[in-house]
DNA sequence: GTCTATAAAAGGATAGAC
DNA sequence: GTCTATCCTTTTATAGAC
């Protein structure tokens, strides 16, 4: 019962915020299979105990990284709204910046099929509270600009959806910048393009 | 030096079969990572040490069933060089047909990040050996369809190139079908559909 | 809450009998 | 070559002192 807990709460906010940074800068590097929680407190430089006083489980501490993706995925969702653009535009906003997200290593990459991880972050409340909002803002957007013709109609919006964010699980982005020969921006270009204009001319 | 040796060979590779038909499809399954030497034996009905008779590392078994995947594409790409198409309609066939496999769970799923599968791959004279031959063989249709108008010349074609398999990595398709409110065919239509033409209208 | 030290379990790989 | 039993490393997670 101290006087004055606000600095105290500083310090360990500060630090769980290290200690998702870390998590999301290896989960974007390697996955969350191949994540080890000895490199996670080696990165932070704390002992795993003191992590595990502050996220109970592996699983947990990966979500705490995906809610903060997610996090920041709507705040970019809310700066779009403000700006002057049509729904199409926006969409095309939100894929350039996952994209840019993947190449800057900010994207955690989850594993796509079965496992512990997926199970855990179907129930977190956080986490689910956060996807479905995300999913309303885009899903709107999506309806909006098939409306106006912009997109394909025909598609199920839900199929939209997922077809935007594929990238951020794929090699392709990772792969063609190891080549060396593109720029990062010329990278994102083309991938932002295939997406919603295909690989015809 | 049995007289006749040939029955137990067959019976030998028939093992070696069974084996990779049952690595296949725990890694299109579960990924690499999370597929465990354990489950494969399990699943076999085998031995563990018995595995290691046939390969030496958990590495070299998933080069195995990536050296049958590849098989079973340069199959498909021999087939289709006999089809009345032209390099468009054949490269559109490829994607189908991966995407197909995938659904089949047939297609496993590699880490598209650093690891000791990659570079065990990468030292894999046999995988190489088809994997070159199966960019060789699309990334002529590719520059022959770039030629001819039908593909977006101004892509380069490593790009059309993983952008066509990039499908087969991500979780799109198989979340498409957990949905289960569209048929296999469909699903596949449309990831074709959105591949060569985008998701624009 | 943080640390050191350690438990507990999983998973890759092998020894040795048959 | 196949089996049982085992080794050994890695990795998740915790006990207990400060």
């Amino acid at each position: 019962m101290s006087a004055r807990p606000r600095f105290r709460e500083q310090v360990l906010q500060a630090r769980e915020d290290a200690i998702v940074a870390s998590v999301n800068r290896l989960l974007a590097e390697k996955g969350f299979e191949a994540m080890t929680v000895d490199e996670v407190v080696a990165d932070v430089g704390i002992a795993k105990a003191s992590l595990y006083k502050h996220f109970t489980s592996k699983e947990e501490l990966a979500a705490a990284a995906m809610v903060k993706v997610l996090d920041r995925a709507l705040d970019e969702i809310t700066r779009l709204q403000a700006e002057p653009l049509d729904a199409l535009g926006r969409l095309q906003a939100v894929a350039r910046w996952t994209y840019a997200q993947q190449l800057a290593g900010q994207m955690p990459s989850l594993p796509a099929q079965n496992s512990t991880l997926r199970t855990a972050l179907t129930t977190d409340k956080a986490y689910m509270e956060r996807l479905m909002q995300l999913t309303d803002g885009l899903g709107a957007w999506i309806v909006e600009a098939q409306g106006q013709g912009a997109l394909d109609a025909t598609l199920p919006p839900e199929l939209v959806l997922y077809t935007l964010f594929a990238r951020a699980c794929d090699p392709v982005l990772g792969v063609m910048r190891a080549g060396g020969a593109y720029s990062d921006a010329q990278i994102v270009d083309w991938l932002v393009r295939t997406c919603f204009r295909g690989l015809g001319s």
